[in-house]
Order: structure tokens, then C-alpha cells, then sequence
RNA sequence: GCUCGGAUGGUGGAAUUGGUAGACACGUUGGACUUAAAAUCCAAUGGCCAUUAUGGCCGUGCGGGUUCAAGUCCCGCUCCGAGUACCA
């Protein structure tokens, strides 16, 4: 009888679905039955149009093949499947059609379910999930009500109901608390807190929630209306249809997800998971742990007032000229210092003097920056033609400053009236204008890693976002810096990165001053500061910071070194081991890590700033200006978000004419006519409704792909109360979390830490006892398709097989594999169809001959068309998609489910061939040949020799130890070998056939199912217990020895294993064979390792 | 740049702690069966040189090293893949 796989295969799916075969026990339903549970669980799929592939189930497989195997081991196995079933493909193939997403994706769940249960996988449908349900999203609202409703505690790490964080602000303010917030809360006591309105409570609140209301810049097209991603852009212009975009703030709801950094990484040391994934969340968590550091900034005089114009008057090189500038002061002229005698301390008449000041790219004698009146006198430093006087008054001039020259000779000898010229003019002279600075900016705070190379600082970056950046700039600065930040805002971030090698800066005019040494710093904005990193704000050293290092070069900034020994002529030393600091004051000859530790300290003590960590980790941004997605439980009351009550969820997705965004520039659910909150009746009712005092409008953005996704793992684990709770106490408490996940590493950072994030949270809320979702993970590689080419000429309508192309150029142009034989021959008849641009071409075959349109295309048996492969990813546009319905219909899916194991190692990406579906087919076949003899199915009871117990038991070995170690592909090698070995010894012995039967019915659970029926069994083979492996069976007396000669294995000898070392090389130095390679040689040294190998040196 | 993987026949891959490199398949070649094809079965298949042989030499990306013995361990490269990126 033959192996008629798809009579077989139907015939068991039908019985495992009827029978609920893998139906999962809830614990109540356990009874006296206490099987310890096992949850294994798949990434769910987004249901796409385009079906599965035949990458697609090798995950799947994979968790199957291990579920089936943990029932076997007698564990209360949870396999469930469910769908992610909102998304952008889904909106965005509506807003082509006009077809309610919800419409097609039933349809493309339907599809993806037969096409799943054709491959036979034991999913325990019934608890099924869609994350675009109503009943599921119900609670995905509610778990962002329990976020919205939470601060996170830093001292006792954890979340904690707001309600708790009112509590503390009653009694105490804000002033001593540490926990999550945004980073521009003013401080405020108990008692402010009681006197402010409960609007105003409400806003600074919601600072503090675990889920905030807050600006976000965005990339935002005007054209398209609406956010786009950053891989939505290109070179500054959407992808689609090449719009500007523009970076724009929007007030978007995110997810303080910074607040669980610290959590989230060493959260990762007890998990299961490949180091790659654990690297990718710990790069992308991104601790740095340093010191925030303040430089005050010189902008701010002290005693003239806030009316006095800027004190900083330097231009874009003036901080060339710091250090000449102090010089001077140091060393004055005779001329000079007597007229600095008379000028200084607002001597005259109260005008306070300045000497050797910068004013733009020049150093002037004295000036006095109320008025604007420079004083110079002719000098040492004043060797220069009338001409170039001429032109640097011209210039002062235009900075608004008047200039008055006095000769060294009229000063020395006529002082009394040069002072009186002077006071004159001064009094003659209005105010000189200026922006009044502000009160609020004390300093720049700065985040270093290094705080050791403090003294090292010759500058400092801003990032050209930075608030400070506006206040802080001289009127001279202010066009250049204007200017650059119109550039670099034209840039998206993406640009911005992308383009590390251009250095660009400007310097603002302004200047910080060095916490230790006082001196000032010249402060530049530069586009290679990150506003979205540490404070935006860098202290550049350019001697250890390569970046720093260009900036400095390129701009011509001083660079001091300060590492002990080193040469900082060509580039920045930025190594951390084997060198001391030098000209650092306290720091001298301290090794790296000592000096460190040495400047937190010194820095603390003398409040200029603190140890810090530091996480890159940045909250995320949760609205999306979609339809097809979880719509936000809020409503609005005078612009503050209120929250629905839990009781009258789910607030379902409203119904839309179109899934555009509207207009104005609204999202889609601008579009919805009945979209508004009636806080009364608790419901949904029209916008025309709207009130504002009982009736208000609904938030208009939905929840992006991940939320529905964070949490998915854990409805699985309830059947009965979905609509009471998430999951029951009873089901959480049993079930615990994922003990095995299955999934492409494509997740690493998205869905991998988001669902980590919620779990913690909800943990800490006690609403669930796990702090991970997912104990052990497996990430299974990518199957690569073989697409298939064909070459045309460029220049004419021909097209040549694989070995026929002459002399010219050509083009590779993709023909459907489905249309070409495991040969490669093409199908050009079909290919025509495929390619009706081609009905007139010329087909060159393999022998030369030339088809066209019109003969018969049947005759092209007469030579072969053949095509080139070419490993690419599997996708639609690249027409190498093998769909596993035709596997199945043409090998089975138990042919399919081996061979996609047999391919490799899961991790690996590889490229799939039918052809070879062939070699696993062709096992299954003998595997029914063993249980057979001709038509009847034929096994014997009586007992079968060693041989076959040897080598059942040898297969029970390695495909248990394959298995727990998840190298399948191994194991299906291990199955051929075993049937290989059992059709020599022609065994058809029960006792052997029987564990057969079980230990490969995980891999191929169709054939075993029908094998172990026929071998007289009316249970399904599902829960039979897996073979044990017994070591008495692969006992041997005998070892098949390889002799080798100096590491060079020449022959192998058998040899009794009780012999000792001494017996084992008599008995090969008695070869003949011995004798021979050593050709009457001594050997130096004989080797005997017994059980192993004799190596014989000489 | 940084982090993590990887490189073994014509192809996918095996070799779990250093101990017979190439298991198991695909493909290819030859043969049996057949009117023929498919299916099935048998044999060969890393390269080179031999062929009277149970024969010799070379072989795991490249160059060194450790060892009786290296695909496996160490040092230095090259190339490929993935992730991430001016992270201060």
C-alpha cells in the first residue's frame, strides 16, 4: 500500500480539530491531573494580503515540532496562534480601495488559517486572539488607563498608582521626590500644590504619568498631511511622492519607557536569549554613566543690571583672540595702564570701563559697552596703517560703538583732558542697544563620560536646537547662527547623521566660564550635538574626543592636551588605559579611572555638578495619525485628557468615508461624524453634540502597531473571563509567562523591549507576577528564494537561455519560478503570459535555435530554455515566492515540515530548493516501506535483535539531545540514518517500530498518527510518552581504532576496548601496516588514547 | 566606526568536551528494471597524481602560533551578513 500523504494528512487534521486534539488545559480544569505547564509561543503574524510564504512557517514549525515533543514529556503544553491584525498595509490598501480594513483583513485571516492548517500544527485554536477585536482591544485601553493612572518611583523602582504621588506632593511638594518625570517641572511646596487649581494639578501631573501628553517634534509633510517615519524619507522629501518635510513639534501621547532603562537592562542578564538580541536592547538602552556638569555662562555681568547690553561683543574668530586679550590686560603699555588708572572701578562720573575687550574680531583698548565708546590709544599694538584704522572704525561703527583715538603723548601728557573729551562724548551718546538676557539661565549643563578631562575643555558645543542658543547669542552672531539653524533644520535627523564627515558650526558670541580654572570658553553650536542626548549640550575636548578634535581643527580652536606623553598631533586620544592626566590642576598623574572618580568628587563638593547615568534609551511616541489602529480612551475637557472610565470600554473604532487624514491636516478620525464623549450617558454620540460642559470631543489618533502587540502573550492565557479581566488571577498565576518564544530577531529593539516595558509595569501595578515575558527565545533565520532570471539584449527584442548569450549587453529580468522545472528549464509559453511585453520577442534557446511568437511554443521540447538563479530575499516583486499549499499538495506537509528543518541550522538564513524536497520525501516513503510489505501492512511481535535496539536507541539519543538543544536539522539526519539502517536489517519489529512511531511524530505528525492507528492504536499519538533512552544498548566491546602517523589518521584497527594503553600499541606497533609507514623508523612517542586514538610520532 | 554573527565539496550542511574532515541530503555520472517515461533500486562522487595495488600528495577564507594531534584553541589579517550609529 502506498503512502498516499494527502489523503493522510487531511485525515488527520479533520481528527485533531474535531477531537481538539491540543486543546490546553486551564488549571482549574487539571483535577487530580497535575501536569506542569509549558507555554510556547509564536510572534504572531500580521495577517498581509499576499498569504504565507514558504519562509514563513519555519518558526512555526520549529515551535510546533517542540510543543509536540513537551507533550510527549507529559507537560500541559499552551501552543496558541492568534493575528496582529491592525497595520498600514491593511488602512493603506482602504484608502486605494475604499474597503473597510476590518473587511479585508477577515479575508486575509481567513487565508492565512488555511494555509497554517494545511501544515498541520497543533495550536490550540480556541484561544485565538485579533488585536483589531474589540473585546481584545478593550483591554490594550485599559492597560493604557492603568499607565496614564501611574508614576514610576526611582527609589523604590517600581510604579505606583498617581493617586499616591498626590499624596506626596500634599505633604511635601515636589522638592525631595525621585521619580520618572519630564525635565522642566519648576520646584513647588506643599503648599503651592494646595493653592493651584485642579486644571493647573492636572498639568503638572501629567508630567509625571507613566503615559504623557507632550510636544514631540515629528517629520511632518504638509503635502501628504500627515507624521512620517524617518525611513519614510529620503533626502529630505517624503518617499511617496517627494514632498517637503519639515521637522514640527505636535502634541503626541508617549510612553515613559526611560523610566524602566535601568530594569530593562539588567533584566536581561537571567533571559534565554541569543547575545545578539541582548546586545542590540543593551546598545539600544545605551547606559553611560559620568557626571552632569555646569559651566556658568559669561553673559550675565554682575552689578550692571539687567539693563546693560550684552557683555559679549566678540565675532566668529574671537575666541582666537582670548588669550591675546588677557595678555594684554597682563601686560599694558605705559599709555595704557595710566588711562586704565583713571578710567577703572566707574571712576568717571559712574561709567564703568572695560579694557582690552573683544568687539568682533578685535581687541580694543578700553570701552564702555553702556555707551558704546571705544577708547584706543596709539601704542605698541597699534603699529598698523591710518588705512586699517580707518577700516576697523568703520567696522566698530556698524557694531554700533564710536571710536576716539588718543596718541600715547597726548594721554601721558594732557590727561585731565582727554578725560574730560571723553566724558563729554559720553554724555553726548544714548544708550547703547541691546537684549536685555534673561534671568532664568544660569549655565550650561553639560553630561560628560569624562569628566576627567575637565581640563581639557577649549570649547563648548550646543546643539543647534538648544534653548540657550536664542538667549545667549551676541547681536553680532546673530545672523550667522540664525542662518546655520535655518540650514540644519532643513535636514532631517536621518541627513544629519548620515553625513558625519561635513563639519559645521558657528560660534555665538558667547562665552561660559571653566568651573576650576575660570578662564572663559568660547561656546559654539554645532549639528554634531545631538539635542535628543544628555542635555544637547557637550564641553569639547578636543585633545580626547575625536569629534571634538575636527570641530577644533576645522575651526581653528586651541587644543590642549592633558594626557601625560601622548602625541594629539594627528588625532584625539581617546584610549582609557595606560596614560595619567597632566596640566589638570588636582588631577596631575592620576591614572583615567582614579582622576574620574577624583572630579566627581571635586566636582560635587564644589557644586558644580553630579555623578549622572545617563540611558540613550528615549521615551516613545505613541500616537499615530492613523485609522486602522486602537483608538485612544480619551476624551478632552479644555484641552486636558480625561480617561473613559474602565466600565464603559472598549470605545470602538468609529466608522469613516474615507481613511485619509482630513483637510486640515487632522487625523483620520477627524473624518468621523459621531466621535465625541457624552459624560453622562456614557457613550459615543454625534460631534454635533459637543457642548464642552457634558459632551466632548474624542482624541483623533489611534495606538501605533505595537500596542496591541505588547501584551498579546498573556491573553492567550485565558479561555473563559475575557471580558471580565486580561486574564484571570488563576490562569496567570499557572501559566506564569512564555517558557519558550519563537520569532524573527527583527524584533529586537521594537516589539522585544515594548512587550518587556508593559510586563514590567503591569508586574509592578500587580496585575501580573512576572517580571519578563519570555524566558528562552529562539529567532529563526530568513529562507532565501531562488529567483530565476532571463537575459534580454538590450538593444533587441531577444532573450536568451542561460548558456546561449552572445556578445552583448543584457538585461537580467525576473521570470516566476513557478514557471520554471527543478532543471531550470523555463516555461516560455507561460512566461509569455506572465510577460505579454515579451509575446513578440525571440526566444534564443540552449542549443542556439531561435522560438518566436507564432510557432508552436509546444515544439520548444526540442531544446531547452534554461535560466540563471540567483539567491535573493523571498518576496512578490521578486516572483521567487514558493507557496506552501503547493508543497503540500505535491510532497505533503510532512515532507514540507521536514525538509524546511533538514535545510539548516533555524538561526541561519538559507535559500530554499524544491528540488530537494525530493530527499525528505523519499525518507517518508521508506519510513512507510519499513511498517509494509508490498499492499499490507505488516509488523511483526516478535522480538528484534541488537542491532535494530542499537540503533533505535542510538536515534533516541541524539534526537532528545537535538531537540532540547533545538538542532533540528540534526535530528531529521539522525531519523534518515535510522531508517537507513532499520530497512538493511529489514526490521519490522513492533518494538522497534512503536518508539519509531512516537519520536518522529513531533517532525511529521501526519504519517505517525496514521502509522500508530494502523499499528492497532485508537488514541491519537499526541500524548503517548517519548522514548527513553537506555545506555545498556550502545554498550560495545570493540572500538574501531584509527591509527595515525604523526596527526595523519592511515588506517583503522578493531580492537578489544578492555585493552589497556601498553596491549593497545603492541598490538598496532604488531601491524603490518605499522611497519610499513614507518618504513623501519623508531617511533619517537606512541599516543594511546584508549577509546579514541593511537597517534604514533616519528 | 562600533557590536554581534559567519566563511568547510558543484549546492544545503555534519563533525556537542581538540582525536578518522565532508555525516545526511540535493545535484551530477554510470548501471538495473521498463516499449518509453515516471517511480524504485544499485554503484561512484573534495582536488590532484597514480592504478598491479589494502597506493601517494594536497585539502575547512588568508598568514603565523600552541599541541603527539587544530575546522575546533591563541595572535594578526581579508571578505560576507545582521544590527546600530556624530551617544559626549
Amino acid at each position: 500500500m502506498a503512502y498516499h500523504f494527502n489523503d493522510i494528512e487531511a485525515k488527520w487534521q479533520k481528527y485533531w480539530a474535531e477531537h481538539k486534539t491540543f486543546k490546553a488545559k486551564q488549571p482549574q480544569e487539571l483535577g487530580e491531573d497535575k501536569k506542569p505547564p509549558f507555554y510556547v509561543l509564536d510572534m504572531f503574524p500580521y495577517p498581509s494580503g499576499a498569504g504565507l510564504h514558504v519562509g514563513h512557517p519555519l518558526g512555526y514549525i520549529a515551535s510546533d515540532i517542540y510543543s509536540r515533543y513537551k507533550r510527549h514529556k507529559d507537560f500541559n503544553v499552551l501552543h496558541p496562534q492568534g493575528y496582529d491584525s491592525f497595520g498600514l498595509p491593511a488602512e493603506q490598501y482602504a484608502i486605494q480601495t475604499g474597503q473597510h480594513p476590518a473587511k479585508t483583513t477577515k479575508a486575509n485571516i481567513k487565508r492565512y488559517r488555511e494555509q497554517l492548517d494545511r501544515i498541520g500544527f497543533s495550536f490550540d485554536w480556541d484561544r485565538e486572539v485579533r488585536t483589531s477585536n474589540p473585546e481584545y482591544y478593550k483591554w490594550t485601553q485599559w492597560i493604557f488607563i492603568q499607565l496614564f493612572g501611574s508614576y514610576y518611583d526611582y527609589d523604590e523602582q517600581k510604579a505606583k498608582p498617581i493617586s499616591a504621588l498626590v499624596e506626596v506632593f500634599e505633604q511635601g511638594g515636589n522638592a525631595s521626590i525621585n521619580v520618572a518625570c519630564d525635565d522642566d517641572i519648576a520646584p513647588f511646596t506643599a503648599e503651592d500644590w494646595s493653592s493651584y487649581s485642579s486644571d493647573e494639578k492636572e498639568h503638572i501631573l501629567l508630567k509625571y504619568r507613566l503615559t504623557y501628553l507632550a510636544e514631540t517634534e515629528v517629520n511632518w509633510c504638509p503635502a501628504l498631511g500627515t507624521v512620517l517615519a524617518n525611513d519614510e524619507i529620503v533626502n529630505g522629501l517624503s518617499e511617496r511622492g517627494s514632498h517637503p518635510v519639515v521637522r514640527k513639534k505636535m502634541k503626541q501621547w508617549s510612553m515613559r519607557i526611560s523610566a524602566y532603562a535601568e530594569r530593562l537592562l539588567s533584566g536581561l542578564d537571567n533571559l534565554e536569549w541569543t547575545d545578539s538580541i541582548k546586545d542590540a536592547q543593551r546598545n539600544w538602552i545605551g547606559k553611560s554613566v559620568g557626571a552632569s556638569v555646569n559651566f556658568p555662562i559669561l553673559a550675565f555681568p554682575e552689578g550692571e543690571g539687567t539693563t546693560t547690553p550684552r557683555y559679549m561683543t566678540g565675532g566668529n574668530n574671537a575666541h582666537l583672540l582670548v588669550e591675546k586679550a588677557q595678555n594684554n590686560r597682563k601686560n599694558p603699555t605705559k599709555t595704557e595702564a595710566v588711562l586704565w588708572e583713571a578710567l577703572k572701578g566707574k571712576q568717571l562720573s559712574g561709567f564703568k570701563f572695560r579694557q582690552q575687550h573683544l568687539i568682533d574680531d578685535f581687541i580694543v583698548d578700553f570701552v564702555c559697552l553702556k555707551k558704546g565708546l571705544v577708547i584706543e590709544v596709539d601704542g605698541k599694538y597699534h603699529e598698523e596703517t591710518k588705512q586699517y584704522d580707518e577700516a576697523r572704525t568703520d567696522i566698530l561703527n556698524k557694531q554700533g560703538f564710536e571710536v576716539m583715538r588718543f596718541t600715547n603723548e597726548k594721554v601721558l601728557s594732557q590727561l585731565e583732558e582727554v578725560l574730560e573729551k571723553i566724558l563729554t562724548k559720553l554724555e553726548s551718546l544714548q544708550d547703547r542697544k541691546g537684549k536685555v538676557p534673561p534671568s532664568g539661565a544660569r549655565g550650561i549643563d553639560v553630561f560628560t563620560t569624562r569628566p576627567d578631562t575637565i581640563f581639557g575643555v577649549s570649547f563648548m558645543t550646543l546643539a543647534p536646537e538648544h534653548d540657550l542658543v536664542k538667549q545667549i547669542t551676541t547681536p553680532e552672531q546673530k545672523e550667522a547662527v540664525e542662518h546655520y539653524i535655518g540650514e540644519t533644520e532643513k535636514r532631517s535627523e536621518r541627513d544629519r547623521l548620515a553625513d558625519v564627515k561635513t563639519i559645521t558650526g558657528v560660534f555665538t558670541g558667547a562665552y561660559a566660564e571653566h568651573p576650576f580654572t575660570k578662564e572663559p570658553i568660547p561656546i559654539w553650536i554645532g549639528d554634531y550635538v545631538l539635542a535628543s542626548y544628555g542635555t544637547g549640550a557637550v564641553m569639547a575636548v578636543p585633545c580626547g574626543d575625536q569629534r571634538d578634535y575636527d570641530f577644533a581643527k576645522h575651526f581653528d580652536i586651541p587644543i590642549p592636551n592633558i594626557f601625560k606623553d601622548t602625541d594629539i598631533s594627528e588625532q584625539a586620544f581617546a584610549e582609557k588605559d595606560n596614560t595619567q592626566i597632566a596640566n589638570s590642576d588636582f588631577l596631575n598623574d592620576l591614572p583615567i579611572k582614579k582622576a574620574i572618580k577624583r572630579a566627581i568628587h571635586e566636582i560635587e563638593s564644589n557644586g558644580f555638578g553630579k555623578s549622572k547615568t545617563n540611558y540613550r534609551l528615549r521615551d516613545a511616541v505613541f500616537s499615530r495619525q492613523r485609522y486602522w489602529g486602537e483608538p485612544f480612551p480619551v476624551y478632552y475637557v479644555n484641552g486636558l485628557p480625561k480617561m473613559i472610565d474602565e466600565k464603559h470600554l472598549p470605545l470602538n473604532l468609529p466608522e469613516i468615508e474615507k481613511y485619509l487624514p482630513t483637510e486640515t491636516g487632522e487625523p483620520p478620525l477627524g473624518r468621523a461624524d459621531v466621535w465625541a464623549w457624552d459624560t453622562e450617558h456614557h457613550k459615543v454620540v454625534s460631534n454635533a453634540g459637543v457642548n464642552h460642559t457634558t459632551i466632548f470631543p474624542l482624541e483623533l489618533n489611534t495606538m501605533p502597531g505595537w500596542a496591541g502587540s505588547s501584551w498579546y502573550m498573556f491573553r492567550y492565557m485565558e479561555t473563559d473571563k475575557r471580558n471580565e479581566v486580561f486574564a484571570s488571577k488563576e490562569a496567570l498565576d499557572y501559566w506564569q509567562n512564555v517558557d519558550f518564544y519563537v520569532g524573527g530577531s527583527e524584533h529586537a529593539t521594537g516589539h522585544l523591549l515594548y512587550s518587556r516595558f508593559w510586563t514590567k509595569f503591569l508586574k509592578d501595578r500587580g496585575f501580573l507576577n512576572v517580571e519578563e515575558p519570555f524566558k528562552k527565545m529562539l529567532n529563526q533565520g530568513m529562507i532565501l528564494g531562488e529567483s530565476a532570471f532571463v537575459k534580454k539584449d538590450m538593444n533587441a527584442n531577444k532573450i536568451y537561455s542561460e548558456n546561449a548569450v552572445p556578445a552583448v549587453e543584457v538585461q537580467k529580468i525576473h521570470a516566476d519560478v513557478n514557471l520554471v522545472n527543478t532543471s531550470n528549464e523555463l516555461d516560455i509559453e507561460g512566461f509569455i503570459k506572465f510577460r505579454p511585453e515579451f509575446k513578440d520577442a525571440e526566444f534564443v534557446l540552449q542549443n542556439g535555435k531561435v522560438l518566436s511568437f507564432g510557432e508552436d511554443l509546444g515544439e520548444a521540447s526540442n531544446g531547452t530554455f534554461l535560466v540563471s538563479r540567483e539567491v535573493e530575499k523571498m518576496s512578490k516583486s521578486k516572483y521567487n515566492v514558493v507557496n506552501p499549499d503547493d508543497i503540500c499538495d505535491e510532497y505533503g506537509a510532512d515532507a514540507l515540515r521536514l525538509y524546511e528543518m533538514f535545510l539548516g541550522p533555524i538561526e541561519q538564513s538559507k535559500p530554499w530548493n524544491t528540488a530537494g524536497l525530493s530527499g525528505v520525501l523519499g525518507f517518508l516513503k521508506k519510513l512507510w516501506k519499513l511498517y509494509h510489505d508490498g499492499d499490507n501492512f505488516v509488523v511483526s511481535d516478535e522480538s528484534a535483535d541488537k542491532k535494530a535496539f542499537k540503533t533505535l536507541h542510538k536515534t533516541i539519543k541524539k534526537v532528545t539531545e537535538d531537540i532540547e538543544n533545538l538542532s533540528l536539522n540534526t535530528s531529521v539526519s539522525t531519523f534518515m540514518i535510522c531508517v537507513n539502517e532499520l530497512t538493511q536489517l529489514k526490521c519490522n519489529h513492533r518494538e522497534i517500530l512503536e518508539p519509531l512511531c512516537v519520536l518522529i511524530s513531533p517532525f511529521a505528525p501526519h504519517i505517525a498518527e496514521e502509522l500508530w492507528e494502523k499499528l492497532g492504536h485508537n488514541e491519537s499519538i499526541a500524548y503517548e510518552a517519548f522514548p527513553i533512552f537506555e545506555e545498556k544498548y550502545l554498550v560495545e566491546s570493540t572500538k574501531v581504532y584509527p591509527i595515525s602517523f604523526n596527526g595523519k589518521m592511515k588506517f583503522t584497527l578493531e580492537l578489544d576496548l578492555s585493552l589497556s594503553k601498553a596491549e593497545i600499541e603492541e598490538a598496532v606497533m604488531q601491524q603490518e601496516r605499522t611497519q610499513k609507514q614507518l618504513q623501519g623508523r623508531t617511533p619517537k612517542k606512541v599516543i594511546v588514547v584508549p577509546g579514541k586514538i593511537v597517534n604514533i610520532v616519528g
